[in-house]
DNA sequence: GGGCGTTATGTTCGTTCGTGCATAACGAGG
DNA sequence: CCTCGTTATGCACGAACGAACATAACGCCC
């Protein structure tokens, strides 16, 4: 197998002229779920905290349910889960990007092939 | 059928941290196709020609040999061609985003139905 | 009760992105 | 030769984005 190219594909998905989820909010639902909390998450994306709020707060008044709750307090006390719903809609999305990735790849070669 | 909510998936291809291929770029290819040239494709998509040049410029770049074709001159003189290249990469992408958009509809419908 | 770490929120600042405007060279056609 | 519409490029401005900082309230644990 040769050296590949750092390449991908990623998807994202849209309502209305709005992105509804996509691979950054994607990571930040996965690492809330590891971690519990919505701080070192964002630590581990290396962005603000302030925007990964923003991020969350944006998909909970999105979808009809939140997909992630939260608590205030620290050590233990409080901290951030993802909802079933959450859970859901993550693993719905890394299925779509999986069969979506499968399903391309061989038009996706065709592009790879003439990059540089 | 009822009326669809206004919803999009949408395939992007990296080359390493950068964009090889969008939505964005993969219309102002088809428009310099059909139209003959940059400047307007840009205002078709309501673009500033700046940004389309650059676009341009930057696929060009990316690309072993390169998409788009220019010559200067006005008024049936100069104006922009898709290279065989050029062509080549957007049907490929085309039939890229419609093989990922087939394959994930199962698991995009699932988040789709979560969505408000 | 004090400390720690979290959610929550405002505010400021720098950078990035894209547009708009100006200019130049070019090329066909009347 | 002159006009028109294009490619090509620089520059300045504004908007949008995200980071960084500052507080505040909250909740567990020692």
């Amino acid at each position: 197998m040769k050296k590949p190219a750092k390449s991908a594909v990623r998807l994202r998905i849209y309502l209305g002229g709005e992105v509804a989820i996509g691979p950054g909010r994607a990571e930040l639902l996965q690492l809330i779920g590891d971690t519990g909390s919505i701080a070192e998450a964002a630590r581990a994306m290396e962005m603000s905290y302030r925007r990964a709020w923003a991020l969350v707060q944006s998909m909970n008044a999105l979808f009809k349910s939140p997909l992630v709750e939260r608590t205030a307090g620290g050590a233990g006390g409080g901290g951030a889960r993802l909802t079933p719903a959450g859970r859901a809609v993550l693993e719905a999305y890394a299925d779509a990007e999986r069969e979506a990735r499968t399903a391309s790849t061989a038009p996706v070669r065709r592009i790879l092939r003439r990059l540089r």
